[in-house]
This record gives C-alpha cells, structure tokens and sequence, in this order.
DNA sequence: GCCGTTTTCGGCCCGACTGTTTTCAGTCG
C-alpha cells in the first residue's frame, strides 16, 4: 500500500487535534499543523523523497523529529505517537472539533464531564439537555450544537465555484445597492479562485450609519443569522453556504480585502514579515512607531505590500507556496490573462454529444476573438456519445473545409478527442489520425486500474507520434470521482520526452489539471494547453475557470500552448 | 516542534463576536 502525501497530511493533521483537545503546547500543535500542510501541498511524493535518501528537514516547517515521523509513516503507514493518542483519548473524539461551537478546549469538558466521545453520545446529550449544565455551555450553546448537528447531516463540504458564484453575484449585486455602501466584493478563497469555496466572504465599505447589516440579514436567501455584530455578521443561506460579512471604514478597504482574501498561511507569513519590520497588520491597516500606533497604509493592497516592501502579489498565488520569497527576490510570474488565450483545443458538436452544430461553435468561437477552434468529438469507443468512426469523421471533415472557406481568418483545427484503449493504444487508426492536426487523447474507462499500470497505458498512448494532447489528466470530478491512481511525475517526464502537451481541462466540474500539477507541469517544461471541452456554445465561456486554475498554478502565457498564433501552434503540435 | 541578519533559547499573527460572565474564555476566520 503506497503512502500518499495526504496520508501524512492526515495523520499529522489528527495528532494536532489529539494534542489540542489534550491542551498540549499551542506551538507544537501548530507544527504539526503546518507539517500537514506542507506535505499535503508538495509537488512530489514525499514516499519518493523518503526512497530517494532525501534530507525532509529541509523542507520548510519539518524539523528533525517531524522528519522522522514522516520516515516512520511511509514504512510502516502508522504513526506510533498517533497509536498512542488514541489508546489515552477515544479514537472518534476529534470528529467533535468538526461541529460549529465545539473547539478543543469545550470537546475536553465535554469528554471528561459527560464521557461524550462521538457525534451520536453528543446529540444523545444535548437532546437530554445535559451539555447547559456544564461550565462555560449554556442553553444557547446547546441548542446551537443541535442545529449544528442537523446541518452536517444535510450537507457538508466545499461547494464549486462555479456554484458560488451562482449565489455570490446576485448578493453582491443586492449588497452594492444598499445606501451609502461604496463597495461589496468577495474576498477569501473565491476571489483566490480555488476550484471548491467553504464559505464565502464578503467585504463591504460604506458610509456611517449605511443599514447593510439589516439588510444582509434580511437577504431573502438567509435561512439562519448565525452572528449579528456591527462590524461583523455571519448567516447561512437556504442552500447551506455559510456568508461571512465584513464591514469596514472606505480608507481601510486594502488592509481588509488583503486579510479576508487570505490564505491564512499566507497572511500568517506576511505579518510575520511586518512584525521583523517592527510594524503590525490588521485588517484595518500597517501600523508603525511606538506601540504601533501609527498608521501608515491601508487604502490598497499595494500599499500594505509597499509598507513590508513587497511587490502586489496576485490573489491566485496567496498560499504561501512560495510566492513570498518570489516577491521579495522579483521573481513572481506574469499570470497568464484572458486576452492571451487565442483558441480552444477541445470542443465537440452535434456530430456526438455537443448540442450545437459545427457552425454556431465556430461562429461563437469568433464572437469570443479567438483566431482558431480544434474541433474534436469523441471516438468511437465511447459508444453512450455515439463516438466518430473512420467514415464519420471523414464526413466531418469535408463539412469542416467547406465552412473554412467561409472564413479565410480564422482557422478551424481538425482534431478528434481520441479514447485512450485499455492496452495504451489509441482508439482509431495511424492512417486516421495522421490527417488531422491535432489529438486530443483521454481515457474514459478502465478508472480503477492500479496506478503503475494506469501510468503506463498513459504513456503508451504518448508512444503514438499521432498523440498530442493528453485529455483531462488525472479523470477527477472535483467533489464526485476520485481521480485515477497516475504518476503525474513520470507523466510530465514521458510528455516531456515525446513532445505531448497535457490539457488543463477548464470545465469547473473537472479543473483538470490541478493547480499543483500546472506547477509541476511548468517545472517540467511540459506546455499546457487550456481547453474547455465544450459541449454547447455556452461551455465555451468555462475557459475563464481554466485560467483561474492556471493562474494558481502560477503559468505565464508561454507555458500554455493556446496563447500561441496559430501558425507556431501548428509547428509545436508536429512531432 | 520549528527556527535563526535579535541564531541554540525564547520566541512563535491578529481581531470580532458570543455566551456565560461580572472581566473574559472560547471559537472562528
């Protein structure tokens, strides 16, 4: 059984709440904490490192003794110290932390006073009113526990962000109409545009005396108002996305969108910096002098950074994944941007399972300034799409150079989105597909292969000259299918070898590449292509998901294979 | 438990809100 990363992460994460809840040193909690997050974050597979002889102690945030625990998971898949917690402490105790209310600290009192050591002993409890006997609960908090309880049953987890912002415009827009509000923006991981969102956050500037909080507590979606302050309120909508709403003074607008857009680790990293500077962040500003009561910035985000000396730094790049250091030595990456995508790779018609015709896609790709479209329906192996066989794509074909004469500036790439088989071939002919200027190659079945051999079929399938592009890496739906088990590393090295590119699919249920992979990918030197796999003429907009995801991964428009004209295109994508 | 341009010990980011309090601990982000 291989030891992934977010086994580590995960022991890690559970020896931290054990030692919470058993009120160990803070600091020493949070190494573990900060271990978990680094080894859940890296690129590489840190059994690999561990294989390799290499020294973990370098890695930022594992010392020594952490990195011993880390050897000591990838032998044996356990942790002795976390064996150990669990023989003092009920093994199910740290699934109370994940209850809104219930910290380390009341989990404690709850266990040693009432013996609760699970979900189901808690409800049993608060339902017996046992819980607002004790020391620092109440009836509130108990009734609070109850509602809680019956929300995680209903539903729990990141929503995509594509479903966020569904509920996120439409409450900004009714947020900015409020009198005297001069600004509603969402701040958090959904302006930092990570695939799924916990909560949003949402940051408001306005005039005295403004009525927002009335009126944010009153929004018709509001199901539950969770905390109601002046400055602050949190509530839960009818769908269960919990909104926190931030109020703050117009002049502090920068200091408080750079706190609430986070991430908390990168905040965390950036005020340490200030306070080696002898200045103070908060989200009302950078402050300096005596007892830190001067304020020097907090209008813009630049100005926070201008204060510690730092460069603006984009919000995708906010994870303290080394983004701070590249700052500080001028070496951020120029994020790729909307107007440098010139074209879309992979998009099917009505010929198999797209909705629109040959002509409303390429009439919409036009619409959207793009020079060429790469027209690529499935083959035949997917049977449910009524995949293209040799025939039907050579009709395809013809319909595609007649239309092309219609439009001598633009250009529309023949490709086909070609299965990739069980044994690693590909799923039509050499002869077929030498006529086409590009492949897009995906596996749609055979998922829970083992991941040597998965890796391996994948990279058959690159042996192919005719193999282009490789489709939707990883097969993931974010929040419904794992992905399967692959070697994203030996991937990027065979893609590398060959001259394959890898698809960074834009489609938000699949945002496929990972931000880490578009990492490594760069790493690699393997270009990514951005690509939408649209079916309708409306999918074609998802690529602006893909460029979120690709921002993440911090690319620049050379490292994706779409921003190119299309004539240098054609000459990457000869082999 | 980590870390070091304050370097092997003594630090380790910051503030709002709630409920249970009688001045603040706990939780959360």
């Amino acid at each position: 059984m291989p030891i992934h990363n977010a086994d580590v992460a995960a022991i890690f994460d559970r020896v931290a709440d054990f030692l919470e809840i058993a009120a160990a040193n803070p600091f020493r909690i949070r190494a573990y904490r900060n271990a978990a997050r680094t080894i859940a974050d890296l690129p590489q597979s840190v059994a690999g490192l561990v294989a390799a002889g290499e020294d973990l102690s370098r890695l930022p945030g594992i010392g020594h003794d952490l990195a011993e625990k880390i050897a000591e998971i990838v032998a044996t898949g356990t942790l002795g110290m976390l064996d150990e917690l669990t023989r003092e402490l009920p093994a199910e105790l740290t699934d109370l932390l994940q209850v809104a209310q219930l910290g380390p600290k009341r989990v404690a009192i709850l266990y040693r006073q009432l013996g609760i050591s699970n979900l189901a002993e808690l409800a049993a409890a608060a339902r017996a009113q046992q819980i607002r006997r004790l020391k620092g609960f109440g009836e509130k908090t108990e009734n609070k526990i109850l509602t809680e309880l019956q929300w995680r049953h209903r539903e729990q987890g990141r929503i995509k962000l594509i479903r966020a912002e569904q509920v996120a415009e439409p409450l900004l827009a009714y947020l900015a109409a409020v009198p005297g509000v001069t600004r509603a923006v969402a701040a958090g991981s959904y302006r930092r545009r990570r695939e799924t969102v916990g909560d949003l956050d949402i940051l408001v500037t306005c005039r005295p005396a403004s009525p927002v909080m009335e009126r944010m507590v009153a929004y018709e979606d509001v199901a539950a108002v969770l905390g109601r302050g002046d400055t602050k309120s949190t509530v839960r909508l009818r769908d269960g996305l919990q909104v926190d709403l931030r109020v703050v003074p117009d002049e502090c607008y920068g200091a408080a969108l750079y706190h609430f857009t986070g991430s908390k680790e990168h905040n965390v990293a950036v005020r340490k910096i200030a306070v080696q500077k002898g200045l103070k962040i908060n989200e009302y500003g950078i402050f300096g002098g005596e007892d830190h009561g001067r304020r020097l910035a907090g209008a813009s985000e630049e100005e926070v950074l201008g204060a510690i000396g730092l460069p603006f730094i984009e919000p995708e790049l906010r994870e303290n994944q080394g983004e701070i250091e590249a700052a500080r030595s001028g070496r951020l990456p120029e994020l790729i941007v909307a107007d440098d995508i010139r074209g879309d790779l992979h998009v099917h018609t009505k010929a198999t399972d797209g909705r629109a015709s040959l002509g409303e896609m390429v009439a919409a790709a036009r619409e959207l300034g793009y020079e060429y479209l790469a027209i690529t329906e499935h083959s035949r192996a997917i049977a449910v799409a009524h995949g293209l066989d040799r025939r039907r794509l050579e009709q395809q074909l013809a319909e595609i150079d007649r239309l092309a004469e219609q439009y001598p500036d633009f250009r529309i790439l023949k490709g086909i989105e070609v299965d990739i088989l069980a044994d690693g071939s590909l799923d039509l002919p050499d002869t077929v597909l030498k006529k086409l200027d590009l492949t897009v190659c995906s596996v749609h079945s055979g998922f829970n292969l083992p991941a040597a051999r998965q890796t391996e079929r994948i990279i058959r399938a690159m042996d192919n000259p005719h193999c282009r592009i490789i489709g939707h890496p990883t097969g993931r739906l974010i929040n419904e299918r794992a992905p399967y088990g692959v070697d994203m590393e030996q991937i990027m090295a065979a893609a590398r070898e060959r001259g394959c590119f890898l698809e960074l699919n834009a489609n938000p249920d699949r945002l496929d590449l990972t931000d880490h992979h578009c990492r490594l990918a760069k790493e690699f030197g393997v270009k990514v292509a951005i690509s939408t796999d649209a079916h309708s003429v409306a999918g074609l907009a998802n690529i602006k998901y893909g460029l979120d995801q690709a921002r993440r991964g911090w690319l620049n428009r050379d490292d994706v294979l779409n921003t190119r004209p299309v004539s240098e295109l054609l000459h990457l994508l000869r082999r």
